[in-house]
RNA sequence: GGCGGUGUGGCGGAAUUGGUAGACGCAGCGGACUUAAAAUCCGCCGGGUAACACCGUACCGGUUCGAGUCCGGUCACCGCCA
C-alpha cells in the first residue's frame, strides 16, 4: 500500500471502476438471482446549464448522493438520475453577448458541467440523462399541453400581463418582485395580450388540503405554499345605491360588492372604503378636485401587501353613500389608500370595532365605531372595551357573541356568518364565497429560447393545435437573438406554415412556453427517457414518488407548486397514479462565504475575495484588522453573505477539487454545518477536512504495513481495553446509522467517525486480538464513511484485503453484544448540581446504586447529614438525591 | 402588519424523549520532532478562582428533584408574503 495520500490518483480509478462496471445503471426489476428489492427514488434538483457548477450544486448533489449510496447499501433499489433545466434567458443573453446560438451555449455547457459532477464521483445513472431544450423532451410538453387544452386545463384568454421592457417578455405574477422583473430589476409595465393559462385554480382546494398528507416536508415549505394558494372563506355581498354615471345608468349596477371573512361582525360597519380605481371614486372625483389628487397620490402607491400593512392609512371621503343590505342604514363611501382594485373586489366593508386596520382609521377620521362582538364571556373579563385604545381581543372570532346586532344577538362566530350568508341570498345581495389568492398559471413566453407552444393560427379556422403526427414543433438552434423581440417571429421558415384543417396559409404560434413548465415533469421522465412513443409508460408508476428530493429553499413555492400540479393534471387524464410527486424534501441551506471591500474616494466598491485576505489575532484570540496580502493595507470586512460573482466571494469546485479531491470537497460541505442550515465556507474548515482524509488514510497505512491480520475476531477472548474500542466502534456505528437513515444529518454523522478516529489512535495493541480488533474497527469506519467519501473508501476497502468492492458492500449491522458493558459510570447530582460521578455495576438494582452513591465521597461532602427527602434513580445514567 | 424560523465559547456547530452544556472541527496557546520552516504528533482551550465556591445557552418570569430543551411574556435577527 501506498504511504501517501493521493486523491489525484484513487479518485479517477474508482470513478473509472464504477463507470466500466456501470454499477450506478438503475433497474426496474430484479435481476438473476437478486431478490426482490425495494425501489428508492433520491432525486436532486437538476441545474440550469450557466457554464461551470457553484458550491451550492456541490452541496445539493452531495447531499444527494450520501442519502443515494446510503440507500443502495441497505439493500434498495436505488435511483439517482442527473439532467438539464436547459431552456431559459440566460442563454439568449449570452447569445447577445457573444453572438453565439443559445443552443451551442447551452450544449457546450452542459458538456463542461457534466464532467465537473462526474469528477464529484456522483452514483448517478447517466443514461437517463434529460435535457429540456432537446426535442425528445419537450416533444411531450407540447403534447400533454394538447391534451390539457382537450380537458380545458388549458385555455387561451386576453389579459393584463406584467411586460418586462428590458427581456421585452410577459413575466408571471411570480416573476414580479417589489413592482419589479425578477431577472432584470426594471419597473413592470402593464400590457394587455393573448396567452396560454393552465387552471392551476380548479386544484387550489386539493393542493392546499393534501399539504397535510406531506409529513416528509419542512414545515416552513407548507406553510409558504399554503400561504401562497391563500385560502379565504367568507361572503360576498353587496351594498345597493343609486349612484348613476354620466351617461345615466347606476355604476356597476347599483352595487357595491365587498368580501369579508368577518360576515358576523356586519352589524358593525360604519363606513366602506373603496379602492383609488373603483368606480364610484372615479365618479365622485369628477366634479372634487381634491379628491382627485388624493386618488392619483393612492394610484402611485404600492401593491405589495407587506408594505401595505406598514404604511400610514389614509382616507378621503366621496360625499357618496351606500344603503347596508341587512340594516338599510346609509353608510358613507371613503377612498382608502389600502385598499386594492385587483384584489378582492376593490372594496371593503369597515367595521371598526373588530378591525385594527378599521378601527385606527376611524379614530383618525372620527368615523363611528359601533361594538357588536362580546368576547368577555368567559375571556376577556378583566379588560372593558374601549373606543380610543385598541386590544387585540378586539378581533378575537373563537370566543365572540354577537351583541347589538337585532336577531344575531347571541350568535357565535360561525352560527353569525351562516345566519347573516342565508339572509343576503335570501334578498339576492350575497351568498358565501370562498377566495384564493393563487391565479391561473400563464405560460406564454415572448421568448426564443424555450418549447414552442404548439399552435397554428388560422384565418378561417382560428386556433388550430398542431395534430400528434406533426409533432413535435421544433424549435430552430440556429437563431442568435439581438435583443429585438422574438427571432421566431421574424423567421418564415418556422412561422409560415399550413392550417391542418383547411390547409390554406396559417400563421405558426411563436410563443413559447416559461420554463417552469419544462421543470414540472422532469423526475417523472427520468422514469423512461429511452421512451420515444410515448410521454411516460408503466416504469413510472414503478419509480415514482421520488422518496427524497432535494434543492434550494427558493424553490419552496413556484417549483413545487406547478410540479404537484402538473402530477395530478397527468393523474386526471390517466397518465400515472400519483397524485403527490414528492414524498420527502429536502431544502438545503445556501452556501455563503466572507465579504470584503475597499471604498475608494472616487469610483466603484472594489470586492476582494476571502483567499486574498489575512487577519491579525488579538490576546483573547479574535480576529482584528485584515489586510489585503497584495498590499498589506487595511480591507473593510462585510460579513457573511452567499456566494456571488458581484462579491468576489465565490469558491471554484473545480479548483478545490483539483487541489485536495473531490471527497475532501464532499467531506467538508457535508461536515460544516446541517443540511438544512446555511453552510459558511471556510479554507481552514477545508484543509481540516483533508487532514482528517490524510488521517484516515495512515491509520489503514499502519494497519495494513504489519501484514494480513493472523487471527479472525474471537469475541469472547479480548481483554477490557480490547473490548472498549469494539464497544466505542459500535457505538459510532450505531449514531451514524441513525443520523443518516432517520435525522438526516451528517455532520454529526461525521464528527462520531472523527471521535473513533480519535480513539482508534491511541490503541496500541498489535497482538493478534489487537489487531483482529482494530481490522473489524477500521472496516466499519471505511464502510460509514464510503457513502460519503467514496473514493478513499473505494480504495482503502481493497487495502484491507478484500477482493470485492466497497461499492457492493452491505451498510453493516451493529453487534449488540458489543455494546455490553458490565460497568456503568453514573452522574450523581446533589439538589440538582452535579457532585460526583460513582461506578455500578450494570445490573445493580436501585437500592444498589443509592448505597454506592451516597457513600461516594464528592457526594457525602454535599449530603452530610441532611436528611435525604428524595432520590430519583434514571438507570444507567444519572442520580439526583434531594435534601 | 401577517405567517414561518433562529438566538449556545474567539468561530462553524453538538447536546435526538426534560437528565453530565460546549461533542466534532476551525482558530489560538504550550510542548515534541527539525539547523530552521512546513508537515506531523502530544497537551491546554466559556467566565471566574491560588484552588474551591460561584456565574454561564438573548432577556424577564413560571413549571420541575432537575430546563439550552416545556409554558407565559419581552427583545433582536433571518426568510416568505401577485
Amino acid at each position: 500500500m501506498q504511504e501517501q495520500y493521493e486523491p489525484s490518483v484513487i479518485e479517477p480509478a474508482a470513478q473509472r471502476y464504477w463507470d466500466q462496471h456501470q454499477v450506478f445503471a438503475a433497474r426496474e426489476s430484479a435481476e438473476n438471482s437478486q431478490p426482490e428489492r425495494e425501489k428508492y427514488y433520491c432525486l436532486s434538483m437538476f441545474p440550469y446549464p450557466s457554464g461551470r457548477l457553484h458550491m451550492g450544486h456541490v452541496r445539493n448533489y452531495t447531499i444527494g448522493d450520501v442519502l443515494s449510496r446510503f440507500m443502495r447499501m441497505r439493500g434498495k433499489n436505488v435511483l439517482q438520475p442527473m439532467g438539464w433545466d436547459a431552456f431559459g434567458l440566460p442563454a439568449e443573453n449570452a447569445a447577445m453577448i457573444n453572438g453565439v446560438p443559445p443552443a451551442k451555449w447551452t450544449y457546450d455547457n452542459i458538456a463542461y458541467m457534466k464532467k465537473q459532477l462526474q469528477s464529484l464521483g456522483l452514483a448517478i445513472d447517466w443514461d437517463r440523462e434529460v435535457a429540456t431544450c432537446r426535442p425528445e423532451y419537450y416533444r411531450w410538453n407540447q403534447w400533454f399541453f394538447l391534451r390539457m387544452l382537450e380537458a380545458g386545463i388549458a385555455y387561451k384568454k386576453t389579459g393584463t400581463v406584467n411586460w418586462d421592457p428590458i427581456d421585452q417578455t410577459v413575466l408571471a405574477n411570480e416573476q414580479v418582485v417589489d413592482g419589479r422583473g425578477w431577472r432584470t430589476g426594471a419597473l413592470v409595465e402593464k400590457r394587455e395580450i393573448p396567452m396560454y393559462y393552465l387552471r392551476i385554480t380548479q386544484y387550489a382546494d386539493d393542493l392546499l388540503q393534501a399539504l397535510d398528507t406531506l409529513p416528509g416536508w419542512p414545515e416552513r415549505v407548507r406553510a409558504m405554499q399554503a400561504n401562497w394558494i391563500g385560502k379565504s372563506v367568507g361572503v360576498r355581498f353587496a351594498f345597493t345605491h343609486d349612484v348613476r354615471g354620466a351617461d345615466g345608468r347606476l355604476i356597476d349596477e347599483g352595487k357595491l360588492w365587498v368580501f369579508t371573512t368577518r360576515a358576523d361582525t356586519i352589524m358593525g360597519v360604519t363606513f366602506c372604503a373603496v379602492a383609488a380605481e373603483h368606480p364610484l371614486a372615479t365618479h365622485a372625483a369628477r366634479n372634487q378636485p381634491q379628491l382627485a389628487a388624493f386618488i392619483e397620490e393612492c394610484k402611485q402607491g404600492t401593491a405589495q401587501e407587506a408594505e401595505l400593512a406598514q404604511m400610514e392609512k389614509k382616507g378621503m371621503a366621496t360625499g357618496l353613500y351606500v344603503t347596508h343590505p341587512l340594516t338599510q342604514e346609509q353608510v358613507p363611501v371613503w377612498v382608502g389608500n389600502y385598499v386594492l382594485m385587483n384584489y378582492g373586489e376593490g372594496a371593503v366593508m369597515a367595521v371598526p370595532a373588530h378591525d385594527e386596520r378599521d378601527f385606527g382609521f376611524a379614530l383618525k377620521y372620527n368615523l363611528p365605531i359601533k361594538q357588536v362582538i362580546d368576547v368577555s364571556a368567559g375571556v376577556r373579563n378583566d379588560e372593558s372595551y374601549s373606543l380610543t385604545t385598541w386590544r387585540d381581543w378586539y378581533g378575537d372570532k373563537q370566543h365572540g357573541i354577537c351583541i347589538h346586532s337585532g336577531k344575531y344577538d347571541g350568535l357565535n362566530y360561525q352560527q353569525a356568518v351562516d345566519a347573516i350568508a342565508a339572509d343576503l341570498k335570501a334578498i339576492n345581495l350575497g351568498d358565501k364565497q370562498t377566495q384564493w389568492r393563487l391565479r391561473d398559471w400563464g405560460i406564454s413566453r415572448q421568448r426564443y429560447w424555450g418549447c414552442p407552444i404548439p399552435i397554428i393560427h388560422c384565418p378561417s379556422c382560428g386556433d388550430v393545435p398542431v395534430p400528434d403526427d406533426q409533432l413535435p414543433v421544433v424549435l430552430p438552434e440556429d437563431k442568435v437573438p439581438d435583443g429585438s423581440g422574438n427571432p421566431l417571429g421574424k423567421d418564415p421558415s418556422f412561422y409560415q406554415c399550413k392550417c391542418p384543417k383547411c390547409g390554406d396559409d396559417a400563421r405558426r404560434e411563436t410563443d413559447t412556453m416559461d420554463t417552469f413548465v419544462d421543470s414540472s415533469w422532469y423526475f417523472l421522465r427520468y422514469a423512461c427517457a429511452d421512451n420515444s412513443n410515448s410521454m411516460v409508460d408503466a416504469r413510472v408508476n414503478y419509480w415514482l414518488p421520488v422518496d427524497q428530493y432535494i434543492g434550494g429553499i427558493e424553490h419552496a413555492i413556484l417549483h413545487l407548486l406547478y410540479s404537484r400540479f402538473w402530477t395530478r393534471a397527468m393523474r386526471e387524464l390517466g397518465l400515472v397514479d400519483v397524485a403527490e410527486p414528492f414524498t420527502h424534501l429536502l431544502t438545503q441551506g445556501m452556501v455563503l462565504n466572507e465579504i470584503y471591500f475597499r471604498k475608494p474616494a472616487a469610483g466603484r466598491i472594489q470586492y476582494f475575495n476571502p483567499t486574498e485576505i489575512d487577519w491579525q489575532t488579538d490576546d483573547k484570540g479574535q480576529r482584528t484588522n485584515p489586510t489585503l496580502r497584495a498590499d498589506g493595507q487595511p480591507v473593510e470586512f462585510a460579513g457573511i453573505g452567499t456566494m456571488s460573482k458581484s462579491k468576489n466571494n465565490g469558491v471554484d469546485p473545480q479548483k478545490l477539487v483539483e487541489l485536495y479531491g473531490a471527497d475532501t470537497a464532499r467531506l467538508f460541505t457535508m461536515f460544516a454545518a446541517p443540511p438544512e442550515q446555511t453552510l459558511e465556507w471556510s479554507d481552514e474548515g477545508v484543509q481540516g477536512a483533508h487532514r482528517f482524509m490524510k488521517r484516515l488514510w495512515r491509520a489503514v497505512y499502519e494497519h495494513v504495513k504489519l501484514g494480513p491480520v493472523a487471527s479472525g475476531l474471537n469475541t469472547s477472548e479480548l481483554n477490557a481495553a480490547q473490548k472498549d474500542l469494539r464497544r466505542a466502534v459500535h457505538q459510532a456505528l450505531s449514531k451514524v446509522t441513525d443520523d443518516i437513515q432517520r435525522r438526516r444529518i451528517f455532520n454529526t454523522a461525521i464528527a462520531a467517525v472523527m471521535e473513533l478516529m480519535n480513539t482508534l489512535a491511541k490503541f496500541n495493541d498489535v497482538t493478534p486480538n489487537g489487531r483482529a480488533v482494530m481490522q473489524e474497527a477500521l472496516e466499519k469506519v471505511v464502510l460509514m464513511l464510503s457513502p460519503i467519501v467514496p473514493h478513499v473508501c473505494h480504495t482503502l476497502w481493497n487495502e484491507l484485503g478484500h477482493g470485492s468492492t466497497v461499492i457492493d458492500q452491505s451498510w453493516p449491522e451493529v453487534d449488540a453484544s458489543a455494546l455490553q458493558q458490565d460497568t456503568l459510570e453514573i452522574v450523581v447530582q446533589v439538589n440538582g448540581k452535579l457532585r460526583g460521578r460513582v461506578v455500578i455495576s450494570a445490573q445493580a438494582t436501585e437500592q444498589e446504586a443509592r448505597a454506592i452513591a451516597l457513600a461516594d465521597e464528592n457526594v457525602q461532602r454535599w449530603v452530610e447529614d441532611k436528611p435525604v427527602r428524595k432520590f430519583i434513580y434514571v438507570p444507567g445514567k444519572l442520580i439526583n438525591v434531594v435534601v
